[in-house]
DNA sequence: TACCAGGAGAGCG
DNA sequence: CGCTCTCATGGT
């Protein structure tokens, strides 16, 4: 039985899917045969990006796309939000190189395991003990034909249900008993994610700090990736390097110290700033590694 | 091989 | 507070 695809487009301007789905903000898409491929709630999508904007397909009867564009944020208007960053040298830099990164607007709970899961790991390490976690305690979901099995996102409910040992063998070491119990918590009801967009942002700060390995940065990745908090303003190793390295050329500044040039320095998207700010460290480490490799081989076979 | 990774929590003075 | 140590595991 043919399963049935249903096709829209998003006509998106200032849109760099590439950039966005790669930025260390969400872990579960993957590119293949020039086409991006997930799964948000318990649909699998392809996302294939094109000058007009987003081609997009699904399975199942699909007449409603809201929950897509709601994911995707195509109703941002780009230079609205890039006006209220600071007009500093910095700033400009980072927007340059990275034009059209966007922000998602992602599932509470998947953005909060998936960052539980974060600390202390390459951004390709997450994407690697996610897709162990969704492999075996996810549900399977329909796919197009000729596409590789893709599976949901495990309920709160599911890991809850997890011995430590089964956590621990989707590679998650010490990680395994804060994503468990902040699991049992929010099944429980004693944590509730779906409140939190009533509340103000240190209120709900304050709601996800109770849950154990949830500290200020994985908090502050939740409130801007998850529920569009956007003064929010995770400052992870990456963050932190840019700004010494940006705004403070390597004259020695205390962790408090920046944090309080962060929330002053940025404005009212700061979150926004922060994920620019990011990508544009790694962009750059990235061409600094390939230039060191290509100048390695030329110096090599020059050699000879 | 040594060092680092989108950190958090506990123990200490 | 603010500092240091530890916690698994894999990539470079």
């Amino acid at each position: 039985m043919p399963e049935l695809i249903c096709r829209t487009f998003f006509p998106v301007h200032d849109y760099d899917l590439d950039a966005t789905l790669t930025s260390g903000q969400a872990f579960r898409w993957e590119l293949i045969d020039r086409g991006w491929e997930s799964v948000i709630g318990v649909r699998w999508v392809r996302l294939i990006p094109g000058p007009a904007g987003i081609a997009a397909e699904t399975v199942g009867p699909t007449k409603d796309w809201d929950w897509l564009a709601h994911y995707l944020q195509v109703q941002v208007e780009l230079p609205r939000v890039l006006d209220t960053f600071p007009a500093d040298e910095p700033m400009h830099a980072a927007v340059a190189a990275c034009r059209g990164l966007r922000l998602l607007r992602q599932d509470p709970w998947e953005c909060l395991a998936s960052f539980i899961l974060s600390s202390t790991k390459q951004i390709v390490q997450i994407r690697q003990m996610v897709s162990l976690l969704c492999e075996r305690y996810g549900d399977r979901v329909a796919t197009a034909r000729g596409r590789p099995p893709a599976f949901s996102f495990p309920s709160p409910e599911r890991l809850a249900a997890c011995s430590e040992n089964e956590l621990r063998a989707c590679k998650m070491g010490f990680r395994a008993p804060y994503l468990r119990v902040s699991a049992q918590k929010i099944a429980g009801g004693e944590v509730n994610l779906n409140s939190l967009s009533a509340l103000s942002v240190a209120e709900a700060r304050d709601e996800l700090l109770k849950l154990p390995g949830v500290g200020c940065k994985i908090a502050d990745c939740v409130l801007l990736f998850a529920y569009g908090f956007q003064e929010a303003f995770p400052m992870d190793v990456w963050v932190m390097k840019a700004l010494r390295q940006l705004y403070f050329r390597r004259r020695p500044i205390k962790a408090k110290r920046l944090h309080q040039f962060a929330a002053t320095h940025f404005g009212p998207d700061a979150g926004y700033a922060q994920q620019y700010l990011f990508h544009y460290m790694r962009i750059r480490r990235r061409l600094a590694e390939f230039t060191r490799s290509e100048r390695g081989h030329l110096g090599r076979s020059s050699q000879e």
